[in-house]
DNA sequence: TTTCTCATATCGATTGTCTATATGAGAACC
DNA sequence: GGTTCTCATATAGACAATCGATATGAGAAA
């Protein structure tokens, strides 16, 4: 709790994670490090969260999975975003620039 | 879930009601409206999600609570920020902007 | 052939929010 | 002056998401 850098806020991975797969299909580890990289260190996913969340965006229908081959010629399963993750990732982002501006406008606030 | 509007990011509560009283010291229901009017009603806190929050938040040192009057003439417990509160405050506002920060960064990646 | 690293998976605990409900007391109404 | 309305605080129970820890498997590296 408290100022503990590596927690998240609980709601931003599923955009996180949409957003990563939007550029491009990838498998969970790789996902967890481009969030990582896309944030400059900011977030860290540990796999604890990433695959039971990866499991429950697949059933709701915003992923697609398929085993792979990765890089390092590991077996991999490769998330893909489906059409409804990607109506779900426009329908996210709007709702997080909604929540920054709100918050934007009450930190400001004398 | 989801698109549920009323839902709020969980850790931006504590926050809000932070930012809310350091512009006064308030009661419960004060805070709720305060919060409700600073984000343009983007942010609606109902009761059940308010008043653990402050006993939370007092158990941690960051608010003190006293007794006194309405306006309304009703008895209600007053809020204010203690020292730490507004250390806290401080933190948490900073922690934000990290946040803000990194998500903002992340969202235009292409 | 042992060890290291990549990769996925799951269990249990914790935490924060929500829905619903309860209680008390002053205000307003008749 | 008794009923109803509204303000105000409170809590129990459900639920969902994240975290820490741990497990498993298999190719790479030593």
């Amino acid at each position: 709790m408290g100022t503990d850098r590596s927690r998240l806020l609980q709601g931003t991975l599923d955009l996180l994670i949409l957003k990563s797969l939007a550029l491009g299909e990838m498998h969970g580890l790789g996902i967890s490090r481009r969030i990582e990289q896309l944030t400059r260190g900011t977030f860290q996913v540990k796999p604890g969260s990433l695959f039971p969340a990866l499991h429950r965006m697949e059933a709701a229908g915003w992923l697609s999975a398929s085993w792979g081959e990765s890089s390092a010629n590991r077996k991999a399963k490769y998330y893909a975003l489906t059409r409804a993750g990607r109506r779900q990732l426009g329908s996210e982002a709007a709702e997080w620039r909604k929540i920054v501006a709100a918050m934007t406008r009450a930190l400001l606030a004398t």
